[in-house]
DNA sequence: GTTTTATATATAACTTATTATATATAAAAG
DNA sequence: CTTTTATATATAATAAGTTATATATAAAAC
């Protein structure tokens, strides 16, 4: 599915894979993210598939940059993606979770201590959502009225990870309470 | 990951590959899932390392069944991982999000027609937590009042689910209301 | 002035996960 | 009585993702 997610960013100007990298760790992190050297053979497997095209672009006092377009056959491939819906529920890996389903005979202060540790990490993203985020959505809607639409979506993907991460927290609170009750 | 999740199953029970798979389709699969092949893949690599020992049970008319038991060293290492807190916030990745957010130039009705269909999706796994889930995990914990704790934190994941997609489905709802003013 | 960070690209080795396929039998369904 | 489903085990091929490493330069920090 990465190729998706390339072929997305793509859509809106050329980019190289560095670049790529930058904009997903800015945008889509919170739902796909990517390592650079994923990033970087999968845009070849793109290339040979006919889905970009690269070019080099000399720099100066840089190594050259490998700028990849999208292409006739990116954009078709990408459109037809977008029109089919997800038919099936999807069940992400969740590492606390399977930690938490098997701690039964771990110590009750060693759980609740694990559960306190998440919950900072979990509030500190909130205010990613809650701040930054929005300021750069509603910047890119104001400068490029042409993207307006985009931003709704952003906007949209924006709103379920405070969401989530209001819930994860709220689920955390409960969590605390019974085992120090039930334990 | 998965060998731990083997690990934990394996501390209750001897178990086959098989068995394994189909404990986990019906426990932990909304937080960790795998397939058959990885499953037997991963159990003979955990052989290898020394965390479960394996022996052949000859059956009357079926092929003979493979059944795994942990070891001290499976048991030792499941419990060192236990202790260990997660440290890092885990991005699971969400096809949906991925779709939605370069939806901005897709036809609202095809959108808004693979948000309510996701609605259905998502909708009909509430009744699995609301329902089936509880009476599983109440089942036994009366009937093996050894396990309690455990049932304590089975019950935890289980809230979590439920937390997760009522979350899910006001967003949708959210989602399909934002779309149909603003766009 | 030396170290660190950022820019920029890329590969090798490895781990993890998915899809497809193979064998074999018995019970249940049509 | 034929097909399908369930039980039970397993491998091959492929795809996806991670970790570690390599090269090269310039700007910024210490």
């Amino acid at each position: 599915m990465l190729k998706y997610a390339l072929l997305g960013f793509l859509q809106y100007e050329p980019k190289t894979g560095y670049d790529l990298k930058q904009t997903m760790d800015g945008s889509t992190n919170h739902f796909w993210h990517a390592k650079q050297s994923q990033i970087y053979s999968t845009l070849k497997q793109m290339e040979m598939d006919g889905l970009v095209q690269s070019h080099a672009e000399s720099q100066e006092s840089r190594p050259d940059r490998k700028v990849y377009t999208i292409t006739e056959l990116g954009k078709s491939s990408m459109h037809t993606w977008l029109q089919q819906p997800v038919t099936k529920l999807e069940t992400p890996k969740q590492l606390l979770l399977l930690k938490l389903f098997f701690s039964g005979n771990i110590e009750k202060e060693t759980i609740l201590t694990q559960l306190r540790l998440l919950r900072n990490l979990h509030e500190q993203q909130i205010n990613v959502y809650k701040t930054e985020a929005p300021d750069f959505i509603n910047q890119i809607s104001d400068e490029n009225p042409e993207l307006r639409r985009d931003a709704v979506m952003w906007e949209a993907t924006r709103c379920f990870g405070e969401k989530f991460e209001n819930m994860y927290i709220d689920w955390l609170d409960e969590t605390i309470q019974m085992i120090k009750k039930n334990y």
